[in-house]
RNA sequence: GGGGGCGUAGCUCAGUUUGGUUAGAGCACUCGACUGUCACUCGAGAGGUCGCGGGUUCGAGCCCCGUCGCUCCCGCCA
């Protein structure tokens, strides 16, 4: 309401007086001039009314022989829907009986005495006012004539939300130090771990510019030079295949601090999370609770757990060790675990669904999925007769309830049971659809190693600090240090995560070196970085939040499509321009470039 | 890179199971009627490369092969 009254004043000009969505009863009496788009049409003969729409909402226009002249009408009779118009007219109360209760506008007419279609329309490639009951058209359509697809009130509330995000977001970061900076477009191809977007130079034949997949080496330099709180509402690009939350060009909050810990960073990040979540409508609590890497991993299989259900994993060894089935008992001589979850009223799915579970188990490595039932007499199911009696109780399987249990090396398991723990959860109606679970994992590990070569890869980035207790472990066991490097998660989904970065050159040195980067190539790739660590850095640290997922998931859609103006489809083309597309032969020769494929008919 | 779904009028879909006359419906559109509608209503009309290419067949929207586009998922995305 109030955005309307202050779009009321500000959205006046020249050309009008109020926006359409904005006129209420308190302007009955009053001259206005609008401007906006026929959203639907009604024809009664000696009677027409148009509504007539733009950002702010809709407003009807009454057209009758006793206010409008012939010409009027009959233009009003004629004009297209979706056709720009600019009218003048007086607002009148509507009389009793004609007030329509579903809209703000709906206690007044604007009755018509000029007209003017300043922007006739051809008839839309697809329906932008909604009836009842319409499917949207299809997404290649919607994508195709993007410029109809974001007249839609759908659209226009999620840009809009979003716009709010983005102005919060600088609200809460400027009210804290925070500089807004920006960073190249056109980079060095970056440490991290997707392809790059390449982009020819001209003046250096042969030579390419990245563009970047986060701003990760500049934040760290502003550190370096003494601009101790930057964010930037940046724009990313990873050339990797896409996902419904997944596009090629994405926007990230990007953050970064100087003399902090993990602690300061975390607190910032939960109260600006806290702001989002608000601007968005929906409440959370003050501060998240943390969880380390190595708990959320054994209880939920998963680095980014979602709270709002049970579920949890435990260890069922012991029980299946004392049992007669041979291949576990062969599983936990060679130090493998047996695992799995305890599900409430599970006793009631189907054998079909238990199968469906244990192929999402072996799907993710698992070599089968061991299910149990415990029934009025006892445990049932394919392996029931290999326990023995007390075996239900040593599970702490209650009657009623179903036990899922992998057999393997945690690194499969854990990967199938938090797959299996999902599913049950969404068959089985457990996940509440108004939950909002926070959690922020931290004391994720340094690296894990690469199971065919053995090699190290860095889990977050090469410049992630360790954990000061866990240094000693670099050289003696690196897969078991810790970093300090955190995740903020909410209903399972990862929103934004990040980590205090090196700032000793030496320690960087030794991290490169465990990653196999010998000193050549680290000077190469990011010497400029390793010049700024040597020149006097400071402590330091930040995170970056995925602005187009938190957009998704507070405007309550499940596609980044639908919060994106201009999204890609998951073949990475926008339909819209038709990007990408060849280009003429004498561009290449420019670039110095050869295409190795035939290129369209450029 | 792999797997699933979809593609028929401007839009949303039926028709494909079991090949057989001129491919239908609702909405939109055009024309006509209508002075209080708000998904206006009523009457009439126009509108089709059944995504594209090839094959099988006396005959293909329907069967087969290929291909393109959109979409969901796996891989991938530190």
């Amino acid at each position: 309401m109030s955005e309307t009254e202050s779009l009321s004043s500000s959205l006046a000009t020249s050309l009008r007086t109020h926006p359409c969505g904005a006129l209420r009863a308190a302007h009955v009496g009053e001259s206005v001039r609008l401007g906006g788009w026929v959203h639907r049409s009604r024809d009664l003969g000696g009677l027409v009314f148009l509504d007539l729409r733009d950002r702010a909402g809709v407003v009807q226009l009454a057209f009758g022989p006793d206010w409008s002249d012939a010409a009027t009408l009959s233009s009003a009779a004629a004009v297209g829907v979706e056709s720009v118009i600019l009218v003048d007219g007086i607002v009148v109360a509507r009389a009793e009986g004609q007030r329509n209760p579903d809209m703000p506008t709906g206690e007044i007419d604007v009755q018509v005495t000029a007209l003017r279609v300043v922007g006739p329309a051809n008839t839309p490639a697809f329906p932008v006012a909604p009836a009842k009951g319409d499917k949207l058209p299809a997404e290649e359509l919607r994508l195709r004539h993007r410029y109809l697809d974001l007249r839609r009130a759908e659209l226009q509330r999620n840009l809009v939300l979003r716009h709010h995000l983005m102005q919060a977001t600088r609200r809460f970061l400027d009210a804290r130090g925070f500089l807004e900076l920006e960073t190249p477009i056109l980079t060095k191809p970056t440490p991290e771990g997707a392809r790059d977007y390449l982009v020819p130079s001209r003046v250096h034949p042969g030579e390419f510019y990245a563009l970047p997949q986060s701003p990760q080496i500049y934040k760290q330099l502003f550190m370096c030079a003494g601009y101790d709180r930057y964010f930037q509402i940046a724009r990313c690009f990873r050339d990797e295949d896409l996902r419904a939350d997944r596009q090629p060009e994405f926007t990230q909050i990007d953050i970064e601090a100087s003399f902090i810990t993990q602690d300061d960073i975390l607190a910032m990040a939960e109260a600006l999370i806290v702001e989002l979540w608000t601007v968005g409508g929906v409440g959370t609590p003050p501060s998240f609770p943390r969880m380390r890497y190595a708990d959320a991993m054994e209880r939920y299989g998963c680095d980014r757990p979602d709270l709002r259900y049970g579920l949890e994993l435990y260890d069922a060894t012991a029980v299946f060790a004392a049992s007669d089935l041979s291949f576990v008992k062969a599983a936990i001589e060679r130090g493998e675990r047996v695992r799995g979850l305890r599900v409430p009223g599970g006793a009631t799915m189907s054998r079909k669904q238990t199968d469906e579970l244990e192929q999402l188990a072996k799907g993710a490595g698992a070599s089968g999925l061991i299910v149990l039932k415990r029934g009025a007499d006892g445990l049932e199911g394919k392996v029931a007769k290999f326990l023995d009696a007390t075996a239900a109780d040593a599970l702490a399987l209650e009657e009623g309830e179903l036990g899922l249990y992998v057999a393997g090396p945690d690194r499969i398991s854990s990967p199938a049971l938090d797959r299996v723990r999902q599913a049950v959860a969404q068959r089985l109606d457990l996940v509440p659809a108004d939950g909002h679970e926070f959690v922020i994992v931290t004391d994720f590990p340094m690296f894990d190693r690469d199971p065919e070569t053995g090699a190290l890869a860095a889990v977050h980035h090469p410049f992630t600090a360790p954990h000061p207790d866990d240094v000693a472990l670099l050289d003696r066991a690196p897969e078991r240090a810790r970093a300090l490097a955190y995740d903020v998660v909410y209903n399972g989904l990862e929103l934004g995560g990040g980590s205090i970065r090196i700032s000793d050159p030496a320690l960087q040195a030794r991290i490169f070196g465990l990653l196999g980067i010998d000193e050549a190539t680290a000077q190469a790739r990011f010497g400029f970085l390793l010049e700024a660590l040597r020149s006097g850095a400071p402590p330091h640290g930040g995170i970056a939040f995925g602005l187009d997922r938190i957009a998704m998931l507070l405007a309550g859609t499940g596609s980044l499509r639908d919060v994106i103006a201009f999204p890609k489809t998951t073949a990475a083309r926008a339909l819209f321009e038709g990007a990408p597309s060849p280009v003429p032969p004498q561009d290449l020769h420019d670039l110095s470039l050869r295409l190795a494929v035939r290129g369209g008919d450029a």
